[in-house]
DNA sequence: ACAAAAGTGTTGCTCATACACCCATGT
DNA sequence: ACATGGGTGTATGAGCAACACTTTTGT
């Protein structure tokens, strides 16, 4: 026996969602797909596994390729599988979702790939149902940050407290109060503070901080709530 | 242009890791393979999806061959796509958990499927991963019941308070101050009781309630804090 | 000297925990 | 009457949210 005979084989992809913060707006990497049908229209960096690869290693050769990014944070989020979702032929869709250092590569890759930068809330029109997974690992981010330290991910290695703040800020569309906020976040232990400052966005210039890289692991799954109310987020 | 060229296609099953709750001990719902290979070895439920439906509707239509039942509470959990994982031919899986009123169907299952359920604690030997895919879903409900009042889903209609800590108490193999659980269960508003009582289960009889459908809509994906520092649960 | 943003301090209150007692019933 | 499990009450402390002021420095 070397087959399952009868059973029909599919066509599988893998999508990342990939969000950068550029110390002001949240952002989406998106490309101009490079290939029939709707070539040149917007979408999600994504391709087909390949046969011996799985679908993380897949994901990760995709952003490597499209980025020239490794070790990236990335996980997987959910399956996309409708028969119809794409019209040439029935794929079905691994989604993941990856934080970018937006700074570690914003200039080398609109040249190669036509990959672009958007903020969050000015996409344009995506293919399939790219749009929907989009929602669908916002929703997923806004539930995970509001637990687990994931954002600073998306932050260089030295980064000032208001800095994460405007992210937290941009994530969940609100504002936070700086006092309670900093004061949560020096509590969990994770920040270790640095005798520079920045004084590229204030005049009194805000300190940087790196991360316990030790403390970061054991926090990474516990419970901090970051976020005051999350239930209110729902509305 | 009709198909996609060059691009390999792929085996894709659900399998379906299928958690009940008889009122004592947590248990999971197992079959006997019914084909090559590793035929009548103890497996999850699972099958290949056809070429007309999603992967929901998949692990849906296995789920009612194999026990009947419609409605079932499932939730889309990981992919395993390793290319070795099913030594007779790639075969990726994308995995399901699901909760079952044991009392439902105890009854009519064993016969025409050889399923079986088995204390969580005592689980056999399973084919290909099908044991990491039980550890992760393990993982999960641990994680999701902490914070959602999903292992409602695990009980019958009408369900004394007792039996619910009972439940966590399996869940999370701890054991938790019944005064405090009742307070913060009844505080959530979740619960209605009803004028019966439960008189099998001890001689004073514990009141019965029932979920009140609206707010459990509500509350379900707000955040509830059911377990007492779950941070302690990672050790 | 003034504006703008960074940083620190205090207080009240809510909620979670720890813990003790009474109640109803079958034997 | 007593053992068993069900149900309610309270006090303490930790942590969160609301709020005000001082500090630094570029212009």
């Amino acid at each position: 026996m070397t087959r399952y005979s009868k059973q029909t084989r599919i066509l599988v992809a893998v999508d990342c969602i990939i969000f950068g913060f550029d110390g002001e707006l949240l952002k989406l990497l998106l490309i101009q797909r490079g290939f029939e049908p709707e070539k040149n229209k917007w979408s999600l960096m994504g391709g087909f596994i390949e046969p011996n690869e799985g679908p993380e290693e897949a994901a990760s050769r995709i952003l490597k390729q499209l980025t020239g990014l490794e070790g990236v944070y990335m996980e997987q989020m959910d399956v996309f599988g409708e028969p119809k979702r794409d019209p040439i032929e029935r794929t079905i869709s691994i989604t993941y979702f990856a934080f970018i250092d937006i700074n570690k590569y914003e200039q080398q890759l609109s040249e190669e790939y036509h990959a672009e930068w958007f903020p969050l809330k000015k996409t344009p029109k995506l293919i399939f149902d790219h749009e929907a997974m989009v929602e669908m690992a916002k929703e997923k981010l806004k539930y995970k940050a509001a637990l687990h330290p994931i954002l600073f991910e998306l932050l260089p290695e030295k980064f000032t407290i208001p800095q994460i703040q405007t992210l937290y800020e941009n994530v969940y569309d609100t504002i936070l109060d700086k006092r309670n906020f900093s004061r949560k976040l020096l509590s969990t232990g994770l920040l270790i503070r640095q005798n520079e400052k920045d004084k590229e966005n204030s005049k009194k210039g805000a300190y940087f901080y790196r991360l316990d890289s030790s403390i970061y692991k054991d926090k990474f799954q516990a419970f901090l709530n970051f976020i005051p109310n999350p239930q209110a987020l729902n509305s």
